[in-house]
DNA sequence: TCATTATGCAACCATATGGTTGCATGTCAA
DNA sequence: TTGACATGCAACCATATGGTTGCATAATGA
């Protein structure tokens, strides 16, 4: 879990599941070609995605296939997000109140 | 919105919103006495949080009272979750067929 | 076979990050 | 007024992070 939200932390690495996003299963050849940084700096990225089992690999021949796994978002969306979400109005009402007694004083 | 993310990159400062979703309202000093960590350490963590407007502080004489500001992580949810969240039983099945020929090969 | 292509590995560097300590400031209460 | 309490600010340090370069390895295709 903390590496998929650190795995999202970098901008970059959003970019690239971004990337495979709008077309999945690119090679890092690919991937690379719309990013300005050099391919060993985009590899370390895609690594780290990998780790945090955003991105899965699949190996044709020399070729590293990219494709993106959304089990890990959703687990993101189900047990953390989820949770807030449920407290959001009660959240917001609280906060809303302590502004005006801030206000008052 | 790259704010959010990096926010909550971090353990401790899921943590310090998991203890603020508990109790809301919590001043620093209420906080420390929950992290194994010097207050200055944790006020860092809170000045990030402060940043990325995951919480709001209402200021009371001399106490810093933080609380939730859940619209960020709703953002978060809505505008990039939401988007992974759509297509994800396609992504799924287009990963599964890569392996599927993967091992066919 | 051999040049080319796709990728991996390792060293290296600058800067960001997460933590500490020490001291300063402002508020409360006796 | 004065001491105690809640917090802020700044310097400092170790390590993590994001990037580079150079070289090694493996698969493809002429």
């Amino acid at each position: 879990m903390n590496n998929v939200f650190k795995a999202l932390a970098d901008p970059h690495r959003r970019e690239l599941l971004d990337l495979l996003y709008k077309e999945n299963g690119q090679t890092l050849g690919d991937l690379c070609k719309c990013m300005s940084m050099s391919r060993q700096g985009v590899a370390k990225h895609l690594a780290l995605l990998e780790v945090a089992q955003l991105v899965v690999v699949v190996w044709q021949g020399r070729e590293k296939l990219h494709y993106l796994n959304p089990v890990p978002i959703q687990q993101i969306h189900d047990r953390w997000i989820g949770k807030f979400e449920g407290e959001r109005l009660q959240a917001l009402d609280t906060l809303r109140k302590a502004l005006d007694d801030q206000n008052d004083a």
